[in-house]
RNA sequence: GACCCUAUCGUCUAGCCCGGUCAGGACAAGAGCUUUUCAAGCUCUCGGCACGAGUUCAAAUCUCGUUAGGGUCACCA
């Protein structure tokens, strides 16, 4: 029986390579049938916070790996008390104070890595390891053998920071008489440094990519993509096509650098693929909280405002800042587009247009420009002359989708208040 | 410093195990097409086997060494 278990500290959120090592974990047990379990390693009293705790979970169902057995370190100490007597009353361990500490043999410890194949480590590099702390609580290493032992773990997929210490914890499964398990030790995820990634690489946390507006979907198939490959040139993978495929042993061994570039190319992608009416109940939410006093437009206006900036945007956020134009009532010029568009007064082009676009009976995205191109033939100028000041006169931009695609989703009544108001007429 | 791990375009990678295809794809970058702008899309371009020996008719692929990078050396996990 397959089981393999992702066990993280509570000392901090869900980092993005703890995710990638669960995800491993849940591949693996998914591909071969097994049991994911998820062990909450809590046994630092003082550095474990619950809201840590609260927020690694909420990323793990976010991300969708939902687990089948869940177990807190903390609910076992009696457990490691008991192994830890059992050791000293066999003589392998000694005290030392109150603490308890594991004399080491002498001896070639061979790990059998699933991805590095054997690692062989003499212990004479190795000192005596404290096993319970002197504060009653077990060492890491400790509590993992035990639990990995216990728990029946067939394979313990980790980060390569675990390498050092698997020889250490090999003697303990020795001394305890448990059967080592297989080992994989995954690369690590690195920052543009080539260090392994850290706070001041950017975001780090599953929850700064949720909020910033990526996808669990895209953030995963990212993720799985940094030291594997289902080998057929595809990028966009399905966790259940990346199940289906999923080897452990073409894991990659070299470090791999975190792109968030791609990262949003790949969410872009993700976005252009979800349905329209997917994509607004995540906005809807979002939305709210950008604009807590206005009331929202309806489910339909929404739709046609979400399927307009769809194409382009690479992550949700790029749609609240991109649309700010629709719900804020006091428009921000972007002060380069205003310079280069609006310097010039385009009052009387911009008078008569609105006048003409207010006789429009049905103001759609075919009737605009219809108004417009009359306007612009009937000025004698081009509609490139006024396409540009006008995007700036309504959005503050001057850049976005097409003018009159944007004109139809401020709404006619916003659209002509703002060519009348740009230059005060 | 000691020990351990690693090494294909700037980045992620395919190929390596079972030597012999112009070393393939994606992101980024550059160019073009399209377009009212930007983005998207499509087409093209740029760019790599860290280095040195060895084995072999033949090495990205096997062996050794060098160099470089990373990780670990806690009563943190």
């Amino acid at each position: 029986m397959v089981r393999v278990r992702f066990a993280p500290s509570p000392t901090g959120n869900l980092h993005i390579g703890g995710a990638r090592t669960a995800l491993f974990n849940w591949m693996y047990a998914k591909a071969q049938g097994g049991k994911f379990i998820l062990r909450i390693e809590d046994t630092d009293k003082v550095r474990s916070k619950e809201e840590y705790l609260d927020e690694i979970l909420d990323s793990m169902k976010w991300l969708g790996l939902q687990w089948d057995e869940y177990y807190k370190q903390s609910d076992r100490f009696d457990l490691y008390r008991q192994y830890a007597q059992k050791l000293l009353d066999e003589g392998k361990a000694y005290k030392d104070g109150e603490a308890v500490i594991l004399t080491m043999p002498l001896k070639q410890i061979k790990i059998y890595d699933l991805i590095r194949d054997e690692i062989v480590v003499d212990t004479k590099e190795i000192k005596d390891q404290v096993l319970m702390k002197s504060d009653g609580s077990p060492t890491y290493s400790f509590a993992c053998v035990i639990d990995d032992a216990l728990m029946e773990i067939s394979c313990v997929i980790r980060g390569e920071d675990h390498i050092s210490n698997t020889p250490k914890q090999i003697v303990i499964y020795e001394a305890l008489g448990f059967k080592p398990p297989k080992f994989a030790h995954l690369p690590l995820i690195l920052d543009d440094e080539r260090a392994r990634m850290s706070k001041r690489a950017g975001a780090v946390a599953v929850s700064d990519y949720r909020r910033q507006g990526f996808l669990p979907e895209a953030v995963v198939n990212y993720l799985m993509l940094l030291g594997w490959s289902p080998g057929n040139n595809q990028e966009k993978v399905t966790i259940a096509t990346a199940v289906k495929n999923f080897s452990i042993k073409k894991v990659n061994k070299a470090g791999a650098v975190f792109s968030i570039d791609k990262l949003k190319w790949l969410n872009g992608q993700y976005i252009k693929d979800t349905e329209t009416i997917k994509l607004v109940q995540l906005l809807e939410p979002m939305l709210k909280e950008k604009y807590p006093e206005k009331s929202l437009p309806d489910g339909k206006t929404l739709e046609s405002i979400v399927h307009l900036f769809k194409g382009r945007m690479a992550t949700l956020a790029d749609f609240l800042e991109w649309t700010d134009f629709i719900f804020i009532d006091n428009l921000e010029f972007d002060p380069e587009a205003k310079e280069k568009h609006l310097a010039q007064s385009r009052s009387k082009e911009f008078s008569i247009l609105a006048e003409a676009l207010s006789k429009t009976n049905d103001f759609n995205v075919k009737s605009a420009e219809e108004v417009f191109r009359q306007t612009v033939e009937q000025l004698g100028i081009t509609a490139g002359d006024l396409v540009h000041p006008v995007r700036v006169a309504l959005t503050g931009r001057s850049v976005g989708p097409g003018l009159f695609e944007t004109m139809v989703v401020l709404g006619k009544d916003k659209t002509i208040t703002r060519l009348r108001e740009c230059f005060n007429c």
